[in-house]
DNA sequence: CCATAAATGACACCCCGTGCCAATGCAATG
DNA sequence: CATTGCATTGGCACGGGGTGTCATTTATGG
């Protein structure tokens, strides 16, 4: 019924061709989101300035405030896979702390538009809103995986927790790095994590060697 | 007809009689919610249910998604009075669990209406959304008194950090409590801090003893 | 040329939220 | 009693988000 007889030609597929692209309506919305404002730009400015209709964004974008997310669910397989690796000998906390770590590592040269997205994501009331429901696979992810190494359904009280856990180090770390551009994110997820599981030894003094390691230079944690 | 005459009315200030009250259209709204589902329940509906203008509705609440939230504001208000009382003595996150555990702690006859109240907030994607702005509040609360205890800024990052812990545990323990209608919610409350508070020792038999002492009955934890 | 298939564009809706202004109901005053 | 003042309400219009529907476009393959 379905011919799939050439597997090496990137045919394409009978059918009007694609008047755009993800990555095109994505980059467009983030330009204009930058220049005037996420709540002053209409979807309908920009499937225009993408020469597409406005019906059109809808079906490649759900939501207005999905445009900064990217492809999150493959960066949250990614994270998956990673964790799947893991081998047994390192501690729980340990592997979450490296996995997050790694996850939140991001090549040099788009160091300033991931600070862009961030920071879009973590201030925009609507996105803030938003980003609970897209962190929810993130979180699921963690708790699976923590599930898993202490025996229980990752859909129970602890694993819940711990995923919970880990993503409040994680959007704690964002919040401290987005204003300051001479700080490093995954140092900043790995303090965060650090501080999180000494809690008690925080207000003995802890604290304050914490406080004087983030600001000079990353010159303490790992 | 309508109007009783009581007669110790305190003064009615000048001007038109109010239609309505916050408690009313959250009480109808709440009910319709529960036999319709959230998002099949318009504010058109509300409205007319209550016997006012789609307008008006909007004059009391600034939005729908605000109606399930109550008076969010004064109990944070409250949270924030309770934890100014705490004496120096009590270490930071024993006063931070005991107050969290204290701001959950509802009137026997009032348990399921919360539980209703919870679980749309918790289930509905709309108001999962909208309840991290809500709890941005929550937070700050936590945050600056933590600020006060270490004496950083309640906007620096161990202060916040601790914020967004303190929610974590709160949300997970919600998440445990609404199914589950034999479970009490400032108990799951304590043992998601003590949880925490050890998260090293998780992997080391913690865990199991935990779970253990939660489903069949809490005889544990306190 | 014709069939098929996939994507687009246009249109009609519904809903949320807001600005604006006239109408309403009550109290106080002369 | 009539008038004035005033807070609230209701009605209306409007912009924006998001969805269902259907005709139209633009390709491929026989």
């Amino acid at each position: 019924m379905t011919r799939e007889d050439h597997p090496f030609e990137p045919d394409r597929p009978p059918g009007r061709p694609r008047a755009t692209t993800h990555d095109e309506l994505e980059s467009i919305g983030m330009e204009l989101f930058g220049r005037f404002g996420y709540e002053n730009v209409s979807v309908q400015q920009i499937a225009e300035a993408a020469g597409v209709s406005r019906r059109t964004f809808f079906r490649y974008f759900p939501t207005k405030s999905d445009l900064p997310w990217g492809d999150f669910a493959q960066e949250v397989a990614c994270l998956r896979s990673t964790l799947a690796l893991v081998p047994e000998e390192v501690p729980l906390m340990t592997a979450l702390r490296r996995a997050v770590v790694e996850f939140n590592r991001v090549p040099a040269e788009a160091i300033e538009q991931h600070r862009a997205r961030l920071g879009l994501i973590l201030t925009e009331p609507e996105l803030i809103a938003r980003s609970l429901l897209k962190f929810q696979l993130w979180r699921e992810v963690i708790a699976e995986f923590a599930g898993r190494r202490l025996g229980l359904p990752g859909s129970s009280f602890l694993p819940e927790l711990i995923g919970e856990i880990a993503l409040s180090a994680a959007v704690a770390a964002y919040r401290e790095w987005i204003p300051r551009h001479a700080t490093d994110l995954p140092t900043l997820i790995d303090t965060a994590f650090e501080a999180m599981t000494d809690l008690e030894g925080l207000e003995h003094g802890t604290a304050s060697a914490l406080a004087r390691g983030i600001a000079p230079a990353e010159g303490s944690s790992r």
